[in-house]
DNA sequence: GTGGTCTAGACCACC
DNA sequence: GTGGTCTAGACCACG
């Protein structure tokens, strides 16, 4: 897996480095028991502190979807989600409303806007 | 127009004003020319630090979501992006594989995302 | 609220500070709202690194138990478990019978593990 | 005796074999003068590196569970526990707070925590 | 080799 | 003043 960190924007790196691994989990370019680089081998590529990686592996652990194993290393972890299903929807549908916000804001007609999001779409993963 | 700050969050209160700023102009609540209430009023009815309130509408007019006419108060501004088209789009569709990305990793099926980012659109005023 | 520190032991300082401020929770000793020490203040105070504080505030926001608010300080957060219930059985059982082995291991019998339970399970707050 | 170990949680190898002994005991599977597998046997059907079944069979010869017999192999110890009782009772009612703690903040009520408890109790085998 | 913890000290955003 | 992020570099536990 391929990474970009980006240190002008205001954006941590170790949320970017989080984010685009859960995109990856999502898009399904990462499955199950694939390992990810070693907090050091990442942390040199990147030219990035190694504790700045662990902190990303870690929220990502904390979050379940990683396993890292000292010694053996970081791995994805099996899917399902421990939150309760009020809380996850009332989580997306706060992210729904900042979306379209942004969306009519960006001066997006409400038929651009559903194009745009069902193009996206076919590049996601789905639950079956 | 009627703001609500809630301090016992993460949000930084500027940040928390802003948003409610576009979210009623993308609803439609607020319309171009309107004007909002002054640094100082507003400050007060929030029980706010005035810079509080000062910081969250320089940064909406350094967006174009408002001018400031000093000696006479703060206005929605025209709408008219200053981006270009394609800035935009690339702009949104970040926005648009965020979403989805989370909403995979809670858990929802395309069809439930879909459903839910209907129901969303019809609260917000789209462009004519 | 007075904290203690271990450093000879192999749990670590963070994790020691997270344990005491849920129990503290637990017990009814602190209550949604009340403000813990500062990052700085508790790091002096225990002769330990700010971050090593930090870390242990960061993991219990992350649970829900807290709410940091930069500039004003970290607060307790009201409570209300997001883990479905079957997680959360499952959680509760494992510890249960980690528990049970170690009391036969050391050689308590049924009887006096079943008083000394009852006798702890008074000092702390339940839900009503 | 069946030994499973989880490579993909973070609970260290050596740590998950000496638990599962520990529990064997306590629920009589196992009894005094039990032979072990050897380091070797057990190593080769884990799967498992023999540090790994080494270090976790010196842990529990070191708690008194376990006599190695070189040239004999690995047996289960008689019981007597070298703690003195306040030790063992201060050990186990840490081991309480601890769990009631976690049950309060998994939002169980005191009366499901008994029951809870109770249950798992007569999994267990108690000293006559 | 792997990840986990801790320190020392810097700079930033927020109020 | 508050917490949040990052770096540099040390030491430990694990396999």
């Amino acid at each position: 897996m391929e990474f970009e960190v980006n240190t002008s924007g205001r954006e941590p790196i170790y949320r970017q480095i989080a984010s685009q691994v859960r995109e990856a989990v999502a898009r399904g370019r990462l499955a199950p028991g694939d390992r990810l680089p070693s907090v050091r081998e990442l942390s040199k590529s990147l030219v990035v502190n190694p504790n700045t990686i662990a902190r990303a592996y870690t929220d990502l652990e904390r979050e379940g979807v990683l396993n890292s194993r000292p010694g053996l290393g970081v791995f994805i972890a099996p899917p399902g989600s421990e939150l309760t299903r009020p809380v996850r929807k009332k989580r997306i549908i706060e992210r729904i409303d900042s979306l379209l916000t942004e969306a009519v804001h960006l001066d997006f007609t409400r038929h651009e806007t559903q194009v745009l999001i069902e193009e996206r779409m076919s590049q996601f993963q789905w639950k079956v």
